[in-house]
DNA sequence: GACTCCCGCCAAAGC
DNA sequence: GCTTTGGCGGGAGTC
């Protein structure tokens, strides 16, 4: 503070300055020698050219000489030069030194200049901050530590202490530094830099910041066709619902804030800014951030900005702090982004490229939930200060606990709206909470409670269970996706590609992920991006994509690249075995009941829900006890929490099994619909192959698994027995339209589900397509025009489209045929086979071009559309390819824009 | 006039 | 209670 100021040019503040006592020592010595060095420093260059020793310091004990001219010179010619000279001669620092002697010798005559010469630009923190680093090796031999302690670097920077924190935050947010103790840093150099990277691209990836900045670009675009129209408050809400402006600091494994202090202000601290900033830029494709679009980003929460400009204005002058720092470091450098409006100051990420080796961490992390931890620690362990806003709490770095915090607040969200919803459990939280029982144990109270409630129900389950009934569970959405996640054989099924899909670390996305696990239930559902980040992943378009149980489960998890693989595994019988959602939807179709179908979904989900959280409570084995409580209360003791695990286990398998059975039942349905795809596995459920599922995503667009599953075939209701396909087909067409509310396959997806996994209603409207009427019903949460197109649907034929689907698969009608179920479904050419894609590819264009997702919901097509997308290519390929807009990372946003200004329906 | 960003007040955190 | 940290924003320098 006080000492800053003095020692700062204004040598006179300094002598007057109650300077601390690093100062009172020091002072009158060190700002002669200051001065020196300073000037050395600052322009070492001095000697020719920029003579300007800005003596500033000097200059107030010198006295004034006439040298006025020299000044003038000095300030005219050199501000720019000096600073370039100064920068080459940072590198030199020896002979700077000596140079600048001389500078100031020359200047003590001309000292005068002395205010004039310390331009702004001398003093910028970024040639401070090339000063400071001129101090330290790029990479100092491990052994030694190089200390720093901020009142010498200070006084021999001649500066306020106050910018060395500057500086010594951002570098800090790099590990370049770390901080011993008060007033005490080593330096670290470079060494962690790479490593530092790769972390901060991973948590960014993780926030996706990519997409974020899409949504800013966007909304720029929408601005600046209706400037004023209603700021898409959506589109700031989306904002400001990111978690990001949480995320904590990012440390690493080895490295981490020793100094509580450095915690309590970390939300805001520069050092998490300059993460995030940098974050932006390594998970940017253009790798150009401007700094407008990083101060949204960052602010996050502020999202109301407008609201708010000062705050805005403060983000913008730290992000140039912080932008100074990091181009001294030569990470960045600064450039201009000509727009529509004008040119805006942006920086360039010039620094090393990060690539990720995530093939370790997300792969495995993905596939393993327990090795995600594990694994990737260094992702998660990255994630410092869980509760940055907090405070002090924050420092538990265990990556349990961090998933903990963002399992619990993906719960918050989730769980707001509804109990019910078992939706609370995103599917990477999932996984990650098989992954880590103890996370699991963090589940909110409110899913606690939900557990508890359904572990009751479970135990009439369970009783259930041993009948052919209970293979429903599996279905059950809810339940599907934690018991899946826990455990066993779902585990793989879904936790590859879930997990895969959304690295548990990310624990943003991992919420969406959810549904997933419902496995049976097959559906995707993207995300508009404005929502998107709000959830975990971000797709600029979100839509519900009708997946198999394993597809789901892959997408979720999924970042773009996941989703492609998924998708591609998707024809793959891999998933289908897992997902207790087959079970259901095998059951479904069987089930020519379609009350006694109904309720037992009902009863599934509920069963399902109570497996998940059973499993997930495995970790807590408190939270077992009550779940499993009264049938298995017998043991609440832990060990008896293994006895319950067993029991439980034991129950899954056997439910797994059914659903297998009945997988296998649909699968082979499915297998004689298909068209070119054959299911292999008959066992496991093709239902990708069969549904057209396989759609290729474009690059931008990426899933966001919904919590809920919606069962494609709503046909499904019969007994595991089931019936032949056609058999089943055809009761299925018919009994869809019978069902009645309860929904018999279909999981139930509660606005409140919908909510909590913070998907728009309208976001879904994929799902229409998807959803049976009773699903519908059950999910009123669905956008308007999904629950109209559904409900239009639903009611008279509950899903046209469905039907369509199912008689296409049966091979009652051509692919290209649609029956006229409902008027919307109808348009929709809904061929499961691939060559339908190019239609629908064609139909997404229009869907993304017009911005359907919100405005039409309804429409049906688009949402059949996006389910049946080709396979082809991994999202990126197919979807570029689909989406013209959408190939571009940037630009994409544009075509998606309506669809947020349609969004408002949402709400 | 907009962009940059220095400067230092002042409060929170730490010792 | 003093010192250290660092958020914050006024306002000056630059373009």
């Amino acid at each position: 503070m006080q000492e800053a100021g003095g020692e700062m040019g204004t040598g006179n503040k300094e002598n007057c300055s109650p300077e601390p006592h690093r100062n009172v020592l020091k002072t009158p010595l060190k700002q002669a020698a200051t001065s020196a060095s300073v000037l050395t420093e600052i322009q070492p260059d001095c000697h020719p050219l920029t003579t300007p020793p800005k003596p500033k310091e000097i200059l107030p004990a010198d006295p004034w000489t006439p040298t006025s001219n020299l000044k003038m010179l000095i300030s005219a010619a050199s501000p720019e030069i000096r600073s370039r000279e100064q920068r080459k001669e940072l590198s030199n620092n020896t002979s700077e030194v000596l140079q600048a002697k001389h500078c100031l010798q020359e200047h003590l005559w001309g000292d005068e200049y002395e205010k004039s010469q310390p331009s702004r630009k001398e003093k910028s923190l970024g040639l401070l901050c090339h000063k400071f680093l001129a101090r330290y090796p790029d990479y100092p031999s491990t052994a030694e530590h190089n200390f720093i302690c901020l009142d010498e670097v200070a006084e021999e920077l001649s500066v306020e202490r106050r910018r060395i924190y500057d500086i010594v935050n951002v570098l800090e947010s790099l590990h370049m530094v770390s901080r011993l103790a008060r007033n005490r840093y080593v330096w670290h150099g470079r060494h962690h830099l790479s490593k530092t990277l790769q972390a901060l691209k991973k948590v960014g990836e993780e926030n996706k910041y990519t997409q974020q900045l899409q949504m800013i670009k966007k909304r720029e675009y929408e601005h600046e066709f209706d400037l004023d129209g209603e700021r898409n408050e959506e589109t700031g809400r989306s904002f400001g619902s990111n978690e990001h402006s949480e995320m904590s600091f990012v440390e690493l494994p080895g490295m981490e804030f020793r100094a509580a202090s450095v915690n309590s202000r970390k939300d805001k601290s520069l050092r998490v800014m300059s993460q995030k900033f940098v974050m932006l830029f390594l998970v940017s494709t253009p790798q150009i951030v401007s700094l407008e679009g990083a101060a949204k980003i960052l602010i996050g929460e502020d999202q109301l900005e407008d609201l708010d400009k000062s705050k805005f204005k403060t983000k913008i002058r730290r992000l140039y702090d912080i932008a100074n720092v990091l181009s001294s470091l030569q990470l960045i450098k600064k450039v201009h982004v000509t727009e529509e409006r004008g040119r805006k100051p942006a920086f360039k990420w010039i620094g090393p490229e990060v690539c990720l080796q995530d093939t370790e961490l997300e792969t495995t992390s993905t596939t393993c939930p327990p090795p995600i931890s594990e694994s990737i620690p260094s992702k998660e362990q990255c994630s410092k200060n869980l509760f940055p806003s907090r405070g002090k709490q924050s420092f538990t770095r265990h990556p349990s606990l961090i998933k903990l915090v963002k399992s619990i607040e993906n719960d918050r969200r989730k769980i707001q709206s509804a109990p019910t919803s078992p939706v609370k459990i995103s599917a990477s939280t999932d996984g990650n909470l098989s992954a880590f029982p103890g996370p699991i144990a963090q589940v909110p109270t409110i899913a606690k409670h939900q557990l508890e409630g359904q572990s009751k129900k479970g135990k009439e389950m369970k009783t259930k269970l041993s009948a052919p009934a209970l293979d429903c569970n599996v279905s059950s959405p809810e339940a599907v996706p934690k018991p899946k996640a826990p455990g066993a054989a779902a585990p793989s099924q879904q936790t590859p590609l879930t997990q895969a899909g959304c690295p548990p670390s990310q624990g943003s996305a991992s919420p969406l992920v959810l549904p997933h696990t419902h496995s049976g239930v097959s559906y995707a559902i993207y995300l508009h991006p404005s929502q998107a980040h709000t959830v975990t992943t971000y797709s600029p378009s979100f839509m519900l994509q009708p997946l198999p149980c394993a597809n789901v489960t892959g997408i979720e998890s999924i970042k773009s690249k996941v989703l492609n693989q998924v998708t591609t595994e998707e024809g793959d019988n891999q998933m289908v075995t897992d997902d207790p959602t087959k079970a259901l939807t095998a059951e479904e179709r069987p089930t020519l009941k379609p009350e006694t179908s109904s309720q037992r979904c009902l009863k599934r989900s509920q069963a399902l829900q109570e497996n998940n959280v059973i499993k997930r409570r495995r970790s807590d084995e408190e939270s077992l006890d009550t779940a499993l409580g009264e049938s298995i209360k017998k043991k609440r003791s832990p060990s008896n929490s293994s006895e319950m695990n067993h029991k439980m286990d034991s129950f899954k398998g056997e439910t797994q099994n059914k659903t297998e059975t009945l997988d296998h039942n649909v699968a082979s349905c499915n297998n004689q619909c298909k068209r070119e795809d054959i299911p292999r596995d008959e066992d496991k459920i093709q239902t990708k192959p069969d549904i057209p599922v396989a759609f290729a995503i474009p690059a931008h667009e990426t899933f966001f698994p919904s919590g809920y599953l919606i069962p494609f075939t709503q046909c499904t209701h019969g007994n595991k027995a089931g019936f032949s396909n056609q058999e089943k087909a055809g009761l299925c067409s018919l009994q869809q339209p019978t069902y009645s509310p309860p929904i018999a396959g279909v999981i139930p997806v509660t606005a409140s589900d919908l909510k909590a996994v913070n998907i728009p209603a309208f976001h879904i409207t994929p799902l229409n397509i998807m959803l049976s009427p009773t699903s519908v019903a059950a999910a009123p949460v669905l956008s308007n025009s999904c629950l109209n197109s559904v409900n239009t649907s639903s009611t008279p034929n509950p899903s046209s489209s469905v039907l369509n689907f199912t008689l296409q698969h049966i091979g009652l009608i051509p692919a290209g045929v649609h029956v006229p179920a409902n008027p919307v479904l109808q348009h929709m050419p809904v061929s499961s086979q691939p060559e339908n894609v190019s239609d629908s590819s064609a139909n997404r264009n229009m869907q993304e071009e017009a911005p359907c997702v919100p405005k039409e919901p309804q429409e049906p097509q688009t949402a059949t559309e996006s389910f049946f997308r080709t396979p082809g290519g991994p999202n990126t390929g197919s979807s570029s390819s689909a989406k013209p807009g959408a190939t571009e990372t940037i630009s994409q946003g544009t075509p998606y824009i309506p669809q947020r200004k349609l969004e408002v329906s949402e709400d």
